[in-house]
DNA sequence: TTTTCATTGTGACATAAATCACCAGATAGC
DNA sequence: GCTATCTGGTGATTTATGTCACAATGAAAA
């Protein structure tokens, strides 16, 4: 990871602070699938995707798992910055959902970066309001949607990205949206009847727009 | 509003800043009922809420509001917190529950105040972790759980705000979960014969626990 | 007091989603 | 190639929730 890396992903942050973070943050390799951060673990260190996707969950006490929004290659954990001040838990799942790497930075740097470098404070809160904004939008789908658009909006996010080939079963998708695998392969054989995606095994082409 | 009336509210605060925020905020009293903040309005204040109980909204496309948390005395509106820096516009909906009061303060000092002191950088991290929290539990709720145990959920967390005789009527309720009013009233009825609560007309009465 | 209106109760029915049952085709391991 | 397993398709049924219709009640207004 170069100098140069770190500009192009985390753009606008001052030229002290890239030094810092290269001399102190270690480089994680996950592979997809792998989990980066279990429910109820204790944050140690604040994490910045550099590659790859990650996939955040919420958990229920039966261990099902809720998707609730993706982080990409040039975004932080924001649960890992705040947590990281105090030693507190994590509240989600993050699991790779390719080969990933993560800077994972100890959280005693959060502080003193946090005074020091204006626009660390600055990348923080905007990861911060953003994840925010996901959520909400999170919120918005289960609070005001059925099925079929809830579905039709994870299978667009999903397309973003990792393009229009999406390698999943329909039971994957059933988990993700916490309902059953029998109401998604309906509501598939739905779009695929009105050219909206075509059913692959294994996975599902989305054509739409 | 004195500085030992800041001091109870918001505790752990350097003493400069209790100074800081006497003589830059402006006080806002709102009686019960009114608007806040909109969704769309752009933020120019951080806002401290000082007396009285705030609920926040999410909106929907048709003006379907969607209650997402509670903010007490001793809190802030952590979306406000970040906008502020950025002159952005709402995503929620905030009204008065209860005739509350508001510290405002122009956003100029988030920056500020931010770099200067530790302990506001720190209550401003903690309010948006605990704000994180809130919108992750509504998500287990409608992400994982039926009408009934919303309600009661939604029921309990109105008692711990306002004790238990709860001025509401069922349609209220219904708007706050999304969902009809018969509906409610047969729940209602239902948790009545177990003897939770007691139906009154305009409110209920928690008895459970 | 009488009228009006908001609130609540409730049956009947419609719809979305969950569950069960079972089958068929595809794939991997033997 | 044969068999077990995974994946997807589909009907039947149940359950949760939403919708409609209308009655009963109490409170406020006239």
């Amino acid at each position: 990871m170069t100098k140069e890396d770190l500009q192009v992903l985390f753009p606008d942050l001052e030229n002290e602070l890239y030094d810092e973070i290269l001399s102190n943050a270690t480089v994680k390799h996950v592979k997809a699938g792998d989990t980066l951060l279990k429910v109820g673990q204790t944050i140690r260190s604040t994490m910045l995707i550099t590659e790859g996707i990650v996939k955040l969950y919420r958990e229920d006490d039966e261990g099902k798992e809720f998707f609730i929004y993706h982080l990409n290659a040039g975004q932080a954990c924001s649960l890992s910055m705040v947590c990281a001040t105090r030693h507190e838990t994590s509240e989600v799942l993050a699991k790779a959902l390719t080969d990933s790497t993560v800077l994972s930075i100890p959280l005693e740097f959060m502080d003193q970066w946090m005074s020091h470098y204006k626009t660390w404070y600055q990348f923080v809160i905007s990861s911060y309001r953003n994840r925010f904004e996901e959520l909400l939008k999170t919120i918005d789908a289960i609070a005001f949607s059925n099925m079929d658009e809830r579905l039709e909006n994870y299978i667009k996010k999903q397309a973003e990205q990792l393009g229009n080939h999406i390698k999943m079963t329909h039971q994957d998708i059933a988990n993700d949206l916490n309902t059953s695998r029998e109401v998604i392969s309906r509501l598939l054989k739905k779009m695929e009847n009105k050219n909206w995606l075509a059913i692959h095994r294994n996975s599902i082409e989305w054509i739409k727009k």
